[in-house]
DNA sequence: ACTAGTAATGGAAACCATTATCAATAACGG
DNA sequence: CCGTTATTGATAATGGTTTCCATTACTAGT
């Protein structure tokens, strides 16, 4: 995270996090954070390709990727890797979305997000961020916390 | 992990727990196990594919991704995501591996394994994979954490 | 041991998400 | 409004991972 700036939503405040950051706010941009912020799911690049296709129809797939690369920089967005062999963005912060993790099935791939024992969880990985830092003398920007399994319905199949 | 059987290291019980779950015990599976068991790295499957042709020379890349494969669905391999675009294999249990995280710079792509903490922090996931498991009745049957950053030597670079 | 049945192997080709290339275009400070 | 320069998008290239399929080698049953 190259630059720091206020956080949160609204389409002002992405303007000055990119124009504070030395990029431009253009129109596909624009589009871009408009199609991540109206949806609660975690997109791939086509998936979001295929929306902002529907709003601004000449885009290319190139320039999405481009987009979120700067935007994973940035820290607005976070790249997550569930094994489906794509990588899927989602904001970090939104009006809407609270600090969450996920629960990852690996036989259908399904994502279920929860928000339960975050306040401890916080509380925990601050600590635990505090002491790594200072032993490895390493800046820690982010985290990620995940779990896989088998969900209810894989489980009910077999 | 479809099948359970006694964890550790050891030909022998490697041998069992391919045979537990209806594999065979050939030769390229031993040496793969066997490569992977001397190392302490995080090897990509092309490390592995070189490493095992210091041992067995007719042995094709494929077998190696097939065999991983299996290892990481037995729960005997952890597959990583460092964010370099390959992905990484070692050993879950082995005789000098204990139970650690990663520190991932975005930079270097350097890896930090750490220990510290632990000892809470398998408290505190039993505690979470307890109440998750329970409410959303899914099956975990692991977790990764990671926090990614600024290593100490990209740091001093800029 | 021998043999049939079947899993495993490996080389080559296919796949497919992501990146690089590059000429054309659009944002922005002055 | 203009010139500079970042950005864009179509296409081609890249490269890790999978698929295909004929060959090989375990394994259980005899």
């Amino acid at each position: 995270m190259p630059c720091g700036g206020r956080r949160g939503g609204g389409e002002a405040n992405w303007h000055n996090r990119f124009k504070g950051c030395g990029y431009r706010w253009t129109m596909p941009r624009r589009v871009i954070m408009d199609v991540l912020n109206k949806t609660s799911k975690h997109l791939s690049a086509e998936d979001i390709f295929l929306k902002v296709h529907g709003v601004y129809e000449n885009i290319g797939l190139t320039t999405v990727y481009r987009t979120l690369e700067i935007l994973v920089e940035m820290g607005m967005v976070t790249k997550c890797d569930f094994g489906d062999g794509r990588a899927r963005y989602e904001l970090s912060v939104s009006a809407e979305k609270k600090h969450h993790h996920h629960l990852v099935c690996t036989s259908c791939k399904r994502v279920i997000e929860y928000t339960e024992f975050i306040d401890e969880e916080v509380e925990f990985f601050k600590r635990m961020e505090k002491g790594l830092s200072k032993k490895y003398n390493f800046i820690i920007k982010d985290h990620t916390l995940q779990f896989c399994g088998i969900c209810e319905n894989c489980r009910n199949k077999s």
